[in-house]
DNA sequence: CTGGTTGTTAACCG
DNA sequence: ACGGTTAACAACCA
């Protein structure tokens, strides 16, 4: 559940769910998820309570007793399942259990991250140091103005999915952002007109809206195994080569972009 | 068997 | 230094 509105959900619902509740056991079956020897997590995290579960992009951070935190990223496509008795998932490379028989599993689809670090640490961690602003819900018209005002010699969908200027945005969301703003994916930051700008941040804040709003990406799993109600039919032009724009009925175009491909109504979305 | 993929980093190039 | 592009990680699907 990668991006921001699958993340952001999550961490609700673990927030909901866990606080309070007391760690009794730690399974780790893939060593390359986690920043320390196996052995070393399941001395320390036994006995920690936890406090708070935030996200940030599409990090999870749960705030553990002893300023311990725990950073979780699932990758690209994974889940993190809630169970009671016993775990609902098989298959799964890291596994928490709490004191009430409760807990979660996570299975990552591709590489994702479990590290525990200690609270003077998350400012030199390396992987979520660096991390732009949230760009849902908190972020400011103000803050985004600023941010592209930094990076104006880069493209904008480059701009959009680098998580050192904003955190949140991946590859799934970004084809219908951009369509939304009227905007062509190698376009410069710096050529943006100020309704350019206006409207790429009003076109995240309705896509993510629109994603959380039914429960986030129907190919993602929730908290507690649900599936979520936004995919591909809900998008306006992502995946969509060949079929008529919404807006102006011409056929929708897959083009490259640096490493990966690009879904874009060709009329709609000129570059300059 | 081949190619593509919702994420992240490092290495390399101009 | 900066932005763009690739490869690697390694799992699943068409």
């Amino acid at each position: 559940m990668p991006e921001l509105p699958e993340i952001f959900l999550l961490a609700k619902d673990m927030d909901k769910g866990l606080v309070g509740k007391e760690i009794r056991e730690v399974t780790i079956n893939q060593n390359k998820c986690v920043n320390k020897p196996i052995e070393s997590i399941q001395k320390e995290l036994p006995t920690e309570t936890v406090k708070a579960v935030n996200s940030h992009g599409k990090w999870l951070q749960l705030e553990l007793t002893m300023d311990k935190y725990l950073l979780i990223n699932l990758g690209m496509g994974g889940d993190l399942i809630y169970f009671t008795q016993t775990p609902t998932e098989k298959k799964y490379q890291f596994r928490l259990d709490f004191t009430d028989n409760s807990g979660f599993t996570i299975r990552f689809w591709w590489f994702g991250y479990v590290h525990l670090v200690e609270k003077h640490e998350l400012t030199s961690h390396s992987l979520t140091s660096k991390l732009g602003p949230s760009v849902y819900p908190d972020l400011t018209i103000e803050q985004f103005r600023s941010l592209m005002e930094k990076k104006p010699r880069q493209g904008v969908k480059s701009f959009l999915l680098d998580q050192k200027n904003l955190a949140g945005i991946g590859n799934f969301y970004i084809h219908d952002i951009l369509f939304n703003a009227k905007l062509h994916p190698l376009q410069k930051v710096g050529n943006l007109s100020i309704r350019d700008r206006n409207k790429l941040f009003i076109a995240i804040n309705e896509v993510f809206r629109a994603s959380i709003n039914l429960g986030a990406a129907d190919y993602e799993k929730n908290f507690w195994g649900e599936t979520g109600g936004f995919g591909q039919d809900q998008l306006a032009v992502g995946y969509k080569e060949g079929k008529p724009c919404p807006n102006c009925s011409t056929a929708i175009e897959k083009i490259k972009t640096g490493g990966t491909s690009h879904f874009l109504c060709p009329h709609c979305q000129v570059c300059d």
